[in-house]
DNA sequence: GTTAGCACTCTTGAACAAAGAGTGCTAATG
DNA sequence: CATTAGCACTCTTTGTTCAAGAGTGCTAAC
């Protein structure tokens, strides 16, 4: 088996920046004159044929170019990954939609999803910040009717959850009012995820006066956080059908469809939660629909931690070091737009 | 010009229901086989000719079938359209799905959207109730700290709103309190939309203690209600690319790109909101990209006014009459649902 | 008015050839 | 000994031709 020598990895290059320029295979012909490589086209196609047999090119079929495998992207993206600057244009155009959609933190994450979609011929995958890692401000109860209540809790991103519940029995206004004091004071400050059933319980105890709405609260409320964070935007999925490799619609449709279940896309958004940035090329990930498509997911932070994450989905045949520098900068924003305004 | 005579009415019909099942132009012989018609090739072959030149079926070229033009469609939509019954197991269904959902309210769009979603191969569209036509219940002003104050909307229909907001200067929690009591009680049982700006003024004049914090709040939540008012559900655009006219990307593409942007559908089930079904066929809506396409859109209704509306987008060639009968049933249950609990 | 018959048109698919792109191998080269 | 020119070979692509098939419109007979 060949070694990857310095002269292979520039054909590698080369390879995979033509073919993603073009989306056509490329021959040793095409490749000697377009990049620089001071080697003849004979001298290149023995390096192709050994980088063939390393498993990092291919061929569509014998008389045809070569096209980068999954493999292949995978060592470009590694080893050689040249991270471009994203232009000052659409730096601050980035800037200013976002500093515009701060004026209510819960659109923020749609705002990103657009912005993507827009910059990138790819759709965008955007997460709402994880409950967990949201920092609790307060829960107000507000009485409506006898037996119906207004729940609302506030975090540090905005309102989180505002729902109306209906109750069995009737329940006084001032006990609601001491219940949302309780409750608030008890946990401002906290993270949701630091609200655990024991501790939530703990309160559920102390007020026991009035034990079966305020158990009823906590359950219908705040236990069921976790399944609240499933928030997602996709956007500019219809994007994707401009590829060329998406140009029949019986490729394109399960790679839509796909996109179009929230569990999954919050899935593969959940596997990037902690990398900074995650590259997920092909077979990679778990979404078997999205087989011919790769991931790139950035987490960015609220408080210093992890909380959601954003990306976009595309062909595997996709400009990384363009998009890693975008989702990465994008990140980046959101997390300090999330910091600084509260 | 020739006259449509019952023949050429059970011709037409006949050619529009096998294209529906079919997808291809279908000709004379076939026609004389599969529809019972009691007359020979022949005979249909002049009445197609005299349908062609109504302009209710057209030739993709001179040696194919007929298709139907929209103006055919329009015609067997108008004067034929038998529609079917929805099968009790579908019923039964879709009624169970509701009733879950309707334990949130604001579920229940989306749940409507993903049922027709998955009972059609098409795109389906649905509004949240317009908030002129929902009936205001609350205001709530619940101070969070000196400067911020969190804004919540109850209706018939759930929360409309919630929203933290900054205020340039501080406001003591009882006048925020009584501003609350203050519009709840003025408003109570009033159809949003009858909350006109002179009505605001009033309360504005009346509570002139704070005149410019109510100022503020009144612009900010109550004057922004028709911008609100877009919320919107779309799912199973990807159950287009399924449809043989649109097996092509490149054809694909403008629909599925309109069916992204949430403006494009507001209009259309606006167009459709005082009709108890609407049906659009081909270029009888507005949106241009959609021009291939039937839109087929019904009204909901919230206290006996119509509300919101909800639909289907596919291609021209759709069972209408299934069609039809699902759209006004799925209505008429949200209408139902929305009415029964509150 | 209806229909059988038929010539005509146009698409579709297959078969085939020529062109083009690209490869792998061999032998010559510095 | 790595490099490269040359070349035969392979496979796709494209265009052409041809026959088959589907469907029509017209005409003449019923």
């Amino acid at each position: 088996m060949p070694r990857l020598d310095a002269r292979k990895r520039d054909i590698l290059r080369a390879v995979i920046q033509t073919y993603v320029d073009t989306a056509e295979p490329v021959g040793s012909e095409v490749l000697a004159h377009r990049a620089r490589l001071g080697v003849s086209a004979a001298t290149i196609r023995n390096e192709m044929a050994a980088l063939e047999e390393m498993g990092l090119l291919a061929q569509p079929h014998t008389s045809a170019g070569r096209i980068p495998t999954d493999r292949g992207y995978r060592v470009y993206v590694d080893s050689m990954l040249e991270e471009e600057q994203l232009p000052a244009g659409q730096r601050h155009w980035v800037r200013r939609r976002l500093a515009a959609a701060l004026a209510e933190r819960e659109r923020v994450p749609q705002e990103v999803a657009r912005a993507l979609a827009t910059l990138t011929p790819y759709a965008s995958v955007v997460s709402h910040p994880h409950p967990r890692r949201l920092v609790f401000r307060h829960l107000h109860f507000v009485p409506l009717e006898a037996t119906r209540v207004l729940a609302v809790i506030v975090t540090d991103a905005g309102v989180l959850q505002a729902r109306t519940l209906d109750l069995q029995e009737p329940m006084d206004p001032d006990g609601l009012e001491r219940l949302s004091r309780m409750v608030s004071q008890r946990f401002q400050g906290h993270p949701l995820g630091e609200i655990t059933d024991t501790l939530l319980q703990q309160v559920v105890d102390e007020v026991a006066w009035q034990h079966r709405v305020v158990k009823l609260l906590a359950d219908r409320i705040l236990r069921r956080l976790p399944a609240a964070s499933r928030r997602i935007h996709i956007e500019g999925t219809a994007n994707i059908l401009a590829q060329p490799e998406f140009r029949d619609a019986r490729t394109a449709r399960p790679v839509l469809r796909a996109l179009e279940q929230e569990e999954v896309v919050a899935g593969l958004l959940e596997d990037a939660s902690d990398r900074p940035v995650w590259i997920a090329i092909g077979s990679e990930h778990r979404v078997e629909a999205l087989r011919g498509c790769s991931v790139v997911v950035a987490a960015y932070r609220v408080g210093g931690r992890p909380a959601g994450a954003l990306g976009i989905v595309g062909p595997t045949r996709m400009p990384y070091g363009r998009v890693v520098a975008l989702v990465r900068y994008l990140a980046d924003s959101v997390s300090q737009a999330l910091a600084e305004a509260r």
